[in-house]
DNA sequence: ACCTTTTATCGTAATATTGCAATATAATAA
DNA sequence: TTATTATATTGCAATATTACGATAAAAGGT
C-alpha cells in the first residue's frame, strides 16, 4: 500500500519517526554537518559541495526546514541556509531520551 | 528516480542515515519502545500490542533485526526478540555525537 | 504421522521517495 | 527595462516502502 498507518500510533511515536525519517537520507545529513561546521552561514553552494543537482538540494532543504531542523533568511539574491538552535535542541533531547530510556529501565537480561 | 546516491556520500554518513531511516517509521518506534519497556523479552505479540498484520510486524521486525537495534533467539514454537544492547549503545553515541557537534563546533551566529 | 501454533517469505497493489530537466519566481545589477 | 544570479516549483520517470493475504517453514504436542 505504501501508505504508513499513523493513527495506530502515539502523536509522539509519529513525531519521533518523522524526525528520524529526516534524517534518514545521506544528502540531509551531509547538509546539516556541513552547515553545523561551516562558521559562515553558507547558502545553497551545496549543491557544488555536495555532487546534487540545484532542484534536488532545494528539495532536500525544504524538508528539512519543514520539519524545523533549519532555517532560511533572505540575502539578497541568495538564500542564508543555517540550524535552528531552539529545534536542534528539541530534538536532540527527544533522541536522547529515546536511547536512555534503555537504560533507566530495569532489564531482565533474556536473549 | 528512487534511488539514493549513496556514492556522493562518506560511508558514515550513509551509516547514519541508513540508522535514522530505520528508526523512520511509527511502527519500528513502536516496537523499541515495547521491547524497552517490557521486562520480559515478549515475542510477536506485538501484533495484538500494535494493530498491523503478522506479515507487516514481521518485516519490520527484520528490518530492525538486520540493522542491528534487536536480537531474536528462537524459543521453542515462537521467537524471543529483545534489544541488542552493543548496537544499542553504539547507536546512542552515534546519534549523540551528531548532535553534540553542534554545541561543540564554535557558532557564528548568522541567520 | 497429523495437527496446531508461531514466525517468515512471497507476491502484489497502493503510495512515497529520489532525482533531475525545465521552468518559474525573486532580487539585484547594468 | 533587460539581464543576471540564486533559489523554488512543477512534472515526470525510476525505484523504494508499506501493508497484507496467502502460503511456507519450523517446532512442539497428541
Amino acid at each position: 500500500m505504501g501508505i504508513t498507518k499513523t493513527d495506530l500510533f502515539s502523536s509522539e511515536q509519529n513525531a519521533m519517526a518523522h524526525m528520524a525519517k529526516v534524517l534518514g537520507h545521506p544528502a540531509r545529513i551531509a547538509i546539516l554537518q556541513y552547515l553545523v561546521k561551516s562558521s559562515s552561514c553558507i547558502n545553497g553552494d551545496l549543491v557544488h559541495e555536495l555532487g546534487l543537482a540545484q532542484a534536488t538540494i532545494s528539495q532536500h532543504l525544504r524538508e528539512l526546514k519543514e520539519i524545523g531542523f533549519i532555517q532560511g533568511t533572505i540575502e539578497g539574491v541568495s538564500v542564508c541556509y543555517c540550524i535552528n538552535p531552539e529545534k536542534w535542541a528539541e530534538f536532540s533531547q527527544l533522541f536522547g531520551a529515546f536511547f536512555d530510556d534503555y537504560y533507566t529501565t530495569q532489564k531482565s537480561n533474556c536473549c
